[in-house]
DNA sequence: GACAGATGAAGGA
DNA sequence: TCCTTCATCTGTC
């Protein structure tokens, strides 16, 4: 049984993120637009005229300092829990494989398709990326098309070159 | 059950 | 090279 998410801000050089959390951990990341404002990609329903329980506040403390740091290109050290309660096994199978790729690092949609044990699957796996709620944190933007090109980013293709431009990638 | 998709590979010009 | 076509697999409606 999952409760209402709890929104929270973080602010960053970028723009201002919006980090949503459920009793279960971070479930959802949104992207500032062009304006430096928060666009949320579905409507969530915000608690913060509650008091917002501790643990949320020390994974808020974490996701912030690892939302910093993989915007400056460097890994994130801890990430709090993450909510994929409600998503599909194979969809988690394509994050966990994307969360393990260190910055600099890129892989094609078919090497992870090969990690999740699907070496077919490809266009599953671009599926997998776009439905992927927590983008920079799941870093679907090291994700490549075969022969390094950009291939596509739910968030907006700026932010998948600006990412990748930061972790010193070449494509 | 049909369709779409952030792919990849092969073949032709 | 570049473009087109097709095979493949999964998620969504």
């Amino acid at each position: 049984m999952k409760t209402g998410l709890v929104e929270l801000p973080i602010a960053t050089d970028d723009g201002v993120f919006l980090a949503h959390y459920s009793e279960i951990g971070l479930a959802e990341l949104d992207f500032p637009n062009a304006d430096g404002l928060v666009t949320p990609k579905r409507s969530a329903r915000t608690v913060n005229s509650k008091p917002v329980p501790l643990p949320i506040l020390r994974w808020h403390r974490l996701t912030t300092a690892a939302l910093k740091k993989v915007l400056a290109g460097r890994a994130a050290q801890k990430l709090p829990p993450l909510d994929w309660t409600g998503k599909t096994e194979f969809q988690q199978s394509v994050w966990r494989a994307m969360l393990k790729l260190a910055p600099g690092k890129t892989r094609s949609y078919g090497e992870i398709a090969e990690v999740v044990g699907n070496p077919r699957a490809v266009r599953a796996v671009g599926g997998a990326c776009g439905a992927n709620p927590i983008p920079v944190l799941v870093p679907c933007h090291r994700v490549l098309a075969a022969n390094k090109k950009i291939g596509g980013f739910s968030s907006g293709l700026d932010w998948k070159r600006s990412l990748l431009a930061r972790e010193g990638v070449k494509f």
